[in-house]
DNA sequence: AAGGTGGCTGTTAGCGGTAACAATAGCAGA
DNA sequence: TCTGCTATTGTTACCGCTAACAGCCACCTT
């Protein structure tokens, strides 16, 4: 029994296991990737051939040749705030099946860092693009329309997506929270959010939740943003600064659940009547709210459904429509009375 | 002035572009890369006919052609419990300005997935690869270790890399906690943690932990598992059991800063004298803690510094020896006495 | 016995780029 | 004017794999 010596200068090739076990290198090909019809006993030659030598297929040339590529570019802004996570877990779950890959790449909330993604991307020639929002560059969605394959924009769908769009309507998601709010009786509302140049999203939920204010004859009496930073803590921050800016503020309506938790912690050691006193609601749902003292109102983003049916547009099992609407559902939780 | 018409079946490719612009394919492959001399005026004809085009270069054809792949393969176990983002922060930030891309890839803890990942990764030729922990199969091990290219295996230096190791000792990590807190006087020790089938470093911090305990002469006098769920809400929930369970505890060690925040909470919640009656302490120094009412104490995980290194090590601008162990700082904040 | 037929394996010709080298032109110096 | 050199551009030969098709052999069929 001979030790397999495997020249370590040299990365093996399909010639390598083809030599070693005898037949041509068309017949490894096949018997590596299951395509048409090998004999058993050649098929357990070669494939005992490429285990001995450790044999790792190249699929750069194996996508040249083929002119196929496995791989669906996911672009999201943002890895750190719990809600991406969820899409990629819903993405990878209807992905798993189908021998595509996701690879993600994140733009942290930056225009031009997004284009340079979508294009890096695209120069691996993927099966197809989920790209996180409908607001792009110029050149990216050029670039996007013209790459031939399916391009799902996710998350939101007010707007002209390239190709697909699955998501909620942020606007109306702003509106039916200011509704709610509204309908309990709080009158004095502040906003809490992000400092918002490219985050879009949260811009149109606060566009949708004035909108709905303004039809009731009211307006924010008070708004605080913030940028970077621990958003819990930044929540507690703000929310002091509020409250002490407009001691008569009644409701605090966050961008987010992470502030919105933040808040809620930093009322609740003030003693403050919640919801009694002052209500207040997040967006997002996400599971960390599960832990906390109350639970705060929130609005789930539907993310892992999102992530689902992108991907599965992408894998070609749904012919869904342009626009794939899904519909938030309101918690009340025990924040808002 | 005729509207460029390219035809919408055909992708383009660098003779479209040599074409529209009446130069070789190799000039403009020149001239896209940046390599070698090109006139002034060629560079401008032949970018503008590629901008015209909206051609996009394929990779998959460089790649084959120049043997050199601008990708680093990061493999790391899951994206949702805020320790990965931050590393691979530290790797943007660092891969940044030397034309690689980082591309994750997520095992959820799996060995079997781990090992599909990397071949999968590998199998794409990168220039390098990134892997937490320093547990892999066999197989995964020998890929790794005939691929020719850098191998950092991150978080964890208790162990034998197969190439570099970037990261701390959690063994050392939970005996140093452990000395911390009998120090400062507990005696009735109780830890809480994930059910860690492959959570190799949080075995090694409980390993460490224990080590210290019986050197002092004490063991655990409670432990509490958990798997899945929102890491908040279950620290509630396993704080609360223990609690029932060995009223006469003092301290609760937490394997991770999520459930120990909400051990926190709840026994905030209880009107539990912390740290006087009890101590509290997690692992990771995430930023969510300093939203907390009260400081957790924790370790602090260096999460960035562990991306950075690990990215300067593939990028080779850092000619480390083979393990670089990193120092964790013990933050004690407000929940030890 | 000639002519299928199906199962298996091999051959050929690229995929779309790039490395390496060849070619050409323009120009200075002898 | 001729040589030598530099600056620029073109040509050739792959990179490692796969699609498409060709070839071969055993086994039927009629």
């Amino acid at each position: 029994m001979t030790k397999p010596t495997p020249d370590p200068r040299h990365t093996l090739t399909l010639r390598d296991v083809s030599e070693a076990s005898g037949v041509s290198e068309m017949t490894v090909s096949r018997v590596l990737r299951n395509r048409g019809d090998v004999s058993a006993p050649t098929r357990e030659k070669v494939l005992e051939a490429a285990r001995a030598l450790g044999y790792v297929p190249n699929k750069i040339a194996g996508a040249l040749a083929s002119q196929r590529v496995n791989l669906v570019g996911v672009v999201i802004p943002s890895l750190s705030n719990m809600v991406f996570p969820e899409v990629m877990t819903g993405i990878s779950e209807v992905l798993d099946g189908t021998g595509l890959q996701p690879v993600v790449g994140v733009t942290n909330y930056l225009p031009d860092r997004e284009e340079s993604v979508i294009y890096e991307m695209l120069s691996w020639r993927p099966s197809g693009m989920i790209i996180a929002g409908l607001e792009h560059s110029t050149a990216a969605r050029a670039m996007l329309g013209r790459a031939g394959i399916p391009i799902v924009e996710i998350m939101d769908i007010d707007g002209d997506p390239i190709n697909h769009a699955v998501g909620i309507s942020h606007r109306r998601a702003g509106r039916q929270m200011a509704e709610a709010i509204i309908a309990a009786g709080y009158r004095k509302i502040a906003f809490l959010g992000t400092q918002m140049p490219n985050d879009f999203r949260a811009k149109k939920r606060l566009e949708g939740f004035e909108e709905a204010l303004a039809k009731a004859g009211l307006t924010l009496v008070d708004r605080e943003y913030y940028s970077g930073g621990s958003a819990l803590l930044k929540g507690r921050e703000m929310t002091a600064a509020v409250l002490n800016r407009t001691p008569d503020v009644d409701f605090l309506y966050y961008s987010n659940d992470m502030i919105g938790a933040g808040g809620l912690l930093y009322c609740l050691a003030q003693g403050i009547d919640v919801p009694g006193r002052i209500g207040l609601a997040g967006f997002n749902g996400v599971e960390l709210l599960d832990g906390l003292p109350r639970k705060l109102a929130t609005m789930d983003a539907c993310r892992l459904e999102i992530g689902k049916r992108a991907a599965e547009i992408i894998a070609g099992k749904a012919s869904q429509g342009e626009k794939v609407e899904l519909f938030p559902t309101l918690q009340r939780g025990d924040t808002i009375r």
